[in-house]
DNA sequence: TAATGTGAAACACTTCACAGCG
DNA sequence: CGCTGTGAAGTGTTTCACATTA
């Protein structure tokens, strides 16, 4: 995350993450992909079990898809690398998905959290910032299907106009109006440092309320608004800790 | 975070993260940017502190080029969006760093961390991946000064022999070579999914020992080694379970 | 009989709150 | 007299271990 760090929605959200603008922040965790602490805030799921559900969907489709039918608690821990209680706790937040003496149904399991996700369905998404990082973004795949950018700001007016497939880059003034006109919900902050804070403050005006942060500000946000952190520097910066001479 | 995952070190680190080959994992945490559990391995310092301290070091060094001289951990907290008392628990890790009644050099302390985490000297990276998502980490500043890429692989056979400014772009098969013979310590992950635990296992057999993983794979390290995940869709993914229709 | 789901225990992390120092 | 550093308390998360069920 490293992390990495986020706030959160007002009943559930932990405070980790990005913390809460002025108060204390009331909970945390987070590749700086966030990086705070994280906790509920009234009687929810702690959010790290949240940020693990990704992990099982992905595990359980592609299970799924060489045709396992079904898995242990025990199988699905190797898999993922945590333990099996871990799993089984996790799970248990949401309901009793599993078949004494068999396991999981790995097709089921997957569709089940995939819907808690809200995944079954798809998303629209601002992105801001067209520089390097956004049109890498911009053209990469890996968040589809569920993710799809509907729109592309940019405070450069020599990048904004250009196009990208059907879409016209638009100037960062535009992003309160055009977020709310398509009821976009996640934003997507890939600017330079500078501008973070006033593109997040504009998105969310426009009524997003999940923020994938790219730039390292500790973005100020209300508590109903959610923030991931993607610092790929940070997680760096922190491996080097454990680092010795010795060839161990 | 997102990541946010890892392994650690034999007598540090947590289990967490990518979570440790076969052994259920002893500890953990992390954008996946890594993104599991984290905890000591033997009596050393939490990783989630070590996780929070490239966001202190990147604090102070703004600060104290603002020309801030010093800050109480009040303040500090305020300007990252974590507790003063986190803060100050934190660094009570390392040392006494503080003045009473006066508060922490922002120079003093911006070095003193970054000395911790082993960042005033530069470290040579080995970064295997050279399609969309390589390229954009080798032409990224954001990690320098204190990392350097030091070589490149690919398996394509169009890209491996490529050039980028004055690195040639290797086969995969060489990683090992030249990661012993250049002392290469980190590894950046940046291939498709199939090639991830190749690519992986030939780092570590030529030494490295701290591996950013840009793939959704859960790679099966030694304990003695650190990974730190960059996952952006699992972070995207998880913040959707917040959203709600109400615009709240 | 294999494996879930879950109280209860263990462990880890955060926050309180204040003695003590500059 | 403001602010650090830190025992102690409070929370949150993980793991144990087993009764229960298919």
């Amino acid at each position: 995350m490293a992390t990495v760090g986020e706030s959160n929605p007002s009943h559930r959200q932990p405070a980790a993450e990005t913390g809460t603008s002025a108060a204390p922040l009331a909970d945390r965790n987070g590749n700086r992909v966030s990086s705070r602490p994280s906790n509920l805030v009234t009687g929810g799921i702690p959010d790290i079990v949240i940020r693990r559900l990704p992990v099982y969907v992905r595990t359980l489709s592609l299970l799924a898809d060489r045709g396992v039918e079904s898995v242990s608690s025990d199988e699905l821990a190797r898999h993922i690398g945590v333990t099996a209680a871990q799993i089984r706790r996790d799970l248990s937040y949401f309901g009793k998905f599993g078949k004494q003496g068999k396991g999981y149904s790995t097709e089921l399991l997957a569709g089940t959290i995939s819907r808690i996700l809200q995944l079954d369905r798809q998303w629209d998404v601002a992105l801001a910032g067209f520089g390097n990082l956004g049109r890498a973004i911009a053209h990469y795949r890996g968040f589809l299907p569920a993710f799809r950018v509907a729109a592309i700001f940019d405070s450069s007016s020599e990048r904004s106009g250009e196009r990208f497939n059907e879409l016209t880059v638009q100037p960062v003034e535009r992003i309160t109006e055009i977020v709310a006109a398509e009821k976009i919900r996640i934003g997507i902050i890939a600017v330079r440092t500078g501008a973070a804070q006033d593109v997040a403050d504009r998105m969310i005006a426009g009524g997003a309320r999940a923020l994938l942060n790219y730039t390292t500000v500790v973005l100020r946000v209300p508590a109903n608004v959610t923030v991931r952190e993607i610092d790929p520097v940070g997680a760096m910066q922190s491996m080097t800790y454990y680092l010795d001479e010795r060839d161990d």
